[in-house]
DNA sequence: GTCTACTTTATAATGATTCTAAAAAGGTGT
DNA sequence: ACACCTTTTTAGAATCATTATAAAGTAGAC
């Protein structure tokens, strides 16, 4: 199975559970974004079965860490994650509180010109807020 | 008072507290980032004074509708706000959990080039996130 | 000053996330 | 396959930021 190598490199033995949440996560051709309630349900209705929350929030926490998920930066009141992984930003369309990928090709360069001493930039992200 | 028209202009009455909440967030020089739980202590140190939680969430959300306050999109916890409504971006060190300003000229021109038909950008943040 | 609507406050409610500890399952050696 | 030990899953409790509530206080208009 392709999602073992993924769960060990991520720390986490391949159990049941989690090569279900491998498979809702990474199986789909299209990347999307979600909170963990969103990745339940889609689990419920994909899968059918249910899985603890403490579990799913395990998992989702160890890939982000590992890099298999990253998590988007935007105030919410629930935390929102993104199986792109590629380097990218986002429209955030506050009406409708919908996320819309923007790639990288579609912001152009980014020259971040101030350094702070001993510190190295580990990721530049651009959020792009849309109104009516 | 000076103090009176930001209220105003924010649809609230100029109230003892209001008015003791804008001492503290307006009055110095520099401006700063802050959680609410920052805020409130720094009330507490300042002006030697409690004033309730339900208000000082209701005032900062009253200001930032009105854009005499920032959030600062970050994930975390709490809610990061910003007294520097000037257009501007951040850096966030990972490893100490700061926030610290990239100002507009550190940063260079940011092109958008795409479009979402309807939608207007309201504003376009940077998060830089910082590692040892 | 009186009146009414808005405020403040302490406290309760909500909701996302994390913790806990007992039962279940993985993995290794036999 | 079995025993053993460690990791994992799970339901439920705990935590913590934020929001709601409703009673007592205050601002502003007359």
């Amino acid at each position: 199975m392709k999602y073992i190598e993924k769960l060990r490199n991520s720390g986490l033995r391949p159990t049941k559970q989690r090569l279900q949440i491998c498979q809702v996560l990474f199986n789909s051709k299209k990347t999307f974004h979600f909170t963990i309630n969103d990745l339940k349900k889609k689990i419920e209705k994909e899968i059918n079965i249910n899985i603890s929350l403490a579990t799913i929030y395990n998992t989702v926490h160890a890939f982000e860490n590992k890099g298999y998920l990253k998590q988007i930066p935007i105030n919410s009141n629930q935390t929102y994650f993104d199986t792109n992984v590629s380097d990218h930003h986002h429209f955030y369309d506050l009406n409708e509180g919908r996320l819309i990928d923007l790639e990288n090709s579609d912001v152009g360069p980014i020259n971040i010109k101030k350094k702070i001493n001993g510190k190295k930039i580990k990721s530049v992200e651009v959020l792009v807020k849309l109104e009516a």
